[in-house]
DNA sequence: CCATCACTGGATCAATGATCCGGTGAATCG
DNA sequence: CGATTCACCGGATCATTGATCCAGTGATGG
């Protein structure tokens, strides 16, 4: 019981007869203008509102409402809340483009990859606080996909291969989730508290201090270094054997 | 460890001039054997709660059944229910072991450090999945700064400092939340699925399908891997400079 | 003309986080 | 020594939310 692709059924051979005699007599067609409801609907809004409002507020009362019908329908597409989330989150996945495979150089293809993964999350910033399930959807699949078959061309194999790939991942997941945390909406006063508290602490904490808050506003470049640390023990490892 | 915390009324004054004049004779002074519910006693009790049950069954009333008490009354002590998993997660934290200062080689301690952290977390798997808040407790600040401290010794400073340690960090965390989101209670099913939905679309993923679900179980040796490609990442810049 | 089936939603339930407000006893004060 | 304060407790109660029951509705095919 796959997803019902159901075709609305608007685009009748008679409809679109009449339009070829005379488009401009055609009445609106009244386009049942809520198609009706498929689970990809539903996806794309629980996105629209996860983004605007965040994961606190997505209900299915408020995502039923703003998709124009009641809460109860949503349950005949999705079993459950966490399928609406599942499939959200799978569809930021989504947007992570494959690097193109014909560089030569894997290291230019995975840092790519990487860095697409990661900017697709900080895009949804909720996506990162829902990442403690099993990411099983087929957009992130493929990537993973991609990723090992880069690291493949590599000469890695096996579970060496497999553990390369799994420290890349979570080295983006780990990043993408500590700043989507760091960087509330209210960055300034967020970052001011955590100031005002390592200087009141300053002699428990003192490199901390010095150094300022735990993460300065550096991402990128802080989060390029790491990967290029990694990328560079890795990189070591593909010459040997 | 039902009852309630109703005291007897036996400890009046009367009692007192009593007891002063013959210790023996005093009542055992019935010293209010539930100790006053404190802050202490609610998170060791939550966290007791979270190993056994985890995060899903983490309720105030529960919490409160738990501590014999009604559930209003956490509220005395806690603002909200996110205050709870604040303090238990940074008393997480407050199991890793900081090494000892003396090895001379700050990568031994820091690799020390980071694995230590990680135990930690997936000794109580549900902390991962509450990551995703501002990480300003006690325990995890004296971490990073034991972190941070330990990198200036190898000669960095600033940004750079700053970001290799959020590196580590990130690496842990992201680490430990995919490990304890993958190792479910039915591990044993959770991976057959897996295994099963891999290879009916190992023509959508030849090299995921090839190597094996998209982690094996050897958790511990991946990690180790993947650290070592950091470290040694860093310990190249360490030089330079 | 009817039966089926994809699809919808109002009413309703149980669970939960949180608050209101009224206790209770020990310590302190005058 | 009695009254007052204050740390601390909890029953009743609210609003919100995820989820289900069940009664529809309208198009399609027989």
């Amino acid at each position: 019981m796959e997803h019902p692709t159901k075709l609305p059924a608007v685009d009748t051979g008679e409809t679109r007869a009449a339009a070829a005699g005379d488009v401009w007599l055609r009445p609106p067609r009244a386009r049942r203008e809520t198609p009706p409801l498929s689970r990809e609907r539903i996806v794309a809004e629980a996105i629209a509102l996860l983004d605007e409002e965040g994961l606190a507020r997505l209900t299915m009362r408020r995502l039923a409402e703003r998709l124009g019908t009641g809460s109860t329908t949503l349950y005949w597409h999705v079993k459950t809340k966490d399928d609406v989330i599942d499939l959200a989150l799978d569809e930021v996945f989504g947007e992570v483009a494959l690097p193109d495979p014909g560089d030569p150089s894997w290291r230019v293809d995975v840092t790519a990859l990487i860095l697409g993964w990661r900017a697709a999350m900080l895009r949804h910033p909720w996506s990162t606080a829902v990442l403690a399930r099993p990411l099983m959807g087929p957009n992130v699949l493929t990537r993973t996909e991609f990723l090992h078959a880069r690291l493949a061309t590599a000469g890695f194999a096996g579970p060496e291969l497999s553990a390369l790939a799994s420290a890349l991942a979570n080295y983006v997941i780990g990043s993408a989730l500590m700043q989507a945390t760091a960087e509330p909406a209210d960055e300034e006063a967020a970052r001011r508290a955590a100031e005002r508290h390592l200087r009141e602490r300053s002699d428990r904490y003192p490199t901390l201090a010095e150094t300022g808050p735990p993460i300065g506003r550096d991402w990128d470049d802080a989060f390029a270094l790491g990967l290029d640390c990694l990328l560079d023990g890795v990189q070591a490892r593909a010459g040997r054997e």
